[in-house]
DNA sequence: CCCTGATTCGC
DNA sequence: GCGAATCAGG
């Protein structure tokens, strides 16, 4: 694919716009992030915030954190369920809302519905590509949580894409 | 490991 | 001029 004028013109907005080379690169279609970096570089378009010529590695030193507020939108409980029927015991996982259960031990088998909130140019082979929101709104994003395996989904999305087809009951 | 931009250098 | 390979960093 060869630079065309068009092309040029979607860089340079693209790229003054802030996005990183990997996303212009994907927007554009054809070439590589080190391409578009290549091609900034040759237009001496101005790069990206560094230390001002001087070599001094000038680190912005990391403040000591304080401690982050788990911001969970909601965690999923393991139950257990007796089926009298086959005498079968199985785990069911249930969603809990959180916003109405302020308070909540930290606990180990939870896992983890929190998105990464990805954009499309993000998404990798190892993200998780569930879908979220309403694709025409701008909210819209990608769950984004590492998915094992290269599956398309992280675990948590993984149960709820590949969900065995409902129990054919017959409607007598 | 994922990602970022910067630079080099054979084409 | 182009961009893969490489480097350097978060």
């Amino acid at each position: 694919m060869n630079w065309t004028d068009e092309r040029v013109e979607k860089l340079k907005k693209l790229w003054s716009e802030g996005l990183s080379a990997s996303q212009i690169a994907a927007q554009l279609g054809g070439v590589s992030r080190n391409a578009v970096i290549g091609k900034v570089h040759r237009l001496s378009l101005p790069g990206r915030a560094k230390a001002g010529g001087t070599t001094t590695p000038a680190r912005p030193k990391r403040a000591t954190s304080a401690p982050r507020a788990p911001n969970y939108a909601a965690r999923a409980v393991t139950r257990t369920v007796a089926r009298p029927a086959g005498a079968t015991v199985l785990k069911e996982e249930v969603a809990v809302d959180l916003v109405a259960e302020q308070e909540f031990a930290p606990d180990a088998n939870i896992v983890l519905p929190m998105s990464r909130r990805l954009e499309l140019t993000q998404l990798t082979e190892r993200t998780c590509k569930w879908p979220i929101g309403d694709p025409l709104k701008e909210e819209f994003h990608f769950c984004g949580n590492d998915s094992p395996e290269s599956s398309p989904y992280c675990n948590y999305h993984a149960r709820l894409a590949y969900q065995p087809s409902a129990e054919r009951r017959r409607i007598r």
